[in-house]
DNA sequence: TTACATTAAATGTTATTACATACATTTGTA
DNA sequence: TACAAATGTATGTAATAACATTTAATGTAA
């Protein structure tokens, strides 16, 4: 369904301005629909976030603040979801020995064993973007994206 | 910038993998940005949301129920939303009287004064859209945007 | 008409956001 | 060494989000 369909707008003032509602309006439905897949995980997306760039480190620890750099959502609080994840065991905090200020996070076996059941799920999600889009398109939407990304730096 | 250079992420699954979280976290930079843009005038992007809905109406009044479907935050609490604009003068809430569970909303001149004065700063934004990407460029994002929100039906 | 289902809006509740601020540690410089 | 500035993390907070539930009005069928 097109964007103006969706939300029952009749017209924009430009293109542009379109597609800044279609981003915002896509990227609201993505982030809902993975809250409620993850909510039977009992994890949300911010801590799904956080475990997996701890997986992706393959091992080497990575600070709160580098966390932070790499989340999606640059005004999550990284200390409180350590301390979420903490609690559930999913991941590990050591105090940096050379540097008392630093933080170095790791994800635990039992993270990667919650990662994995969950990667099975998203297979699916997978799936259904290949499906709805071809490679060709998506390398396309994501070159526009990145240039129209520099309105932001107003 | 690139999305895998702006989270640091070295690859993706795939182009349809990559495409999402750059939906997302575009979405969520301009959404920021938005609401920092808000702040000065005492109201949030939901809130302004709402204001440009009923604008959108010139005049026809519109019910809460109508309003939440319009909503690009399709979880937003629009009675609550009623509730901050009300108290602002910035609407009117009038019981409708054929079906009294019903409650139409309209803006006020106060509400539509605010929304010139905010219309101005926004104009930047827009030459900043124009520049940043063409039309061409808009319209075909669009399309491809359209057709990957379908992996939400899921 | 009565009983029950359905609809529209409001309200309750708990967790999370979006900041601001504080605290501890380290760095740079005289 | 002393000491201000900078850095990294944690905490305080008021507002908001994400539901679940409630209230009130209407629709519908026996």
């Amino acid at each position: 369904m097109k964007i103006e369909e969706e939300i029952r707008q009749g017209s924009f003032q430009s293109e542009q301005q379109r597609l800044l509602i279609n981003i915002v309006y896509t990227g609201n439905q993505f982030t809902l629909s993975n809250n409620r897949m993850l909510k039977q995980f009992s994890i949300t997306t911010q801590q799904f976030n956080v475990l997996r760039i701890l997986r992706g480190q393959k091992g080497k620890p990575i600070s709160v603040k580098d966390m932070h750099g790499r989340m999606l959502d640059s005004t999550s609080n990284v200390s409180r979801l350590v301390d979420k994840l903490l609690a559930k065991g999913l991941i590990e905090r050591i105090i940096c020995p050379n540097d008392r200020r630093r933080v170095e996070l790791t994800i635990t076996k039992k993270g990667l064993n919650l990662l994995g059941e969950i990667d099975a799920l998203f297979e699916g999600m997978q799936q259904a973007m290949k499906s709805a889009i071809t490679e060709e398109e998506a390398k396309i939407a994501s070159l526009i994206l990145d240039k129209f990304r520099i309105i932001n730096q107003i």
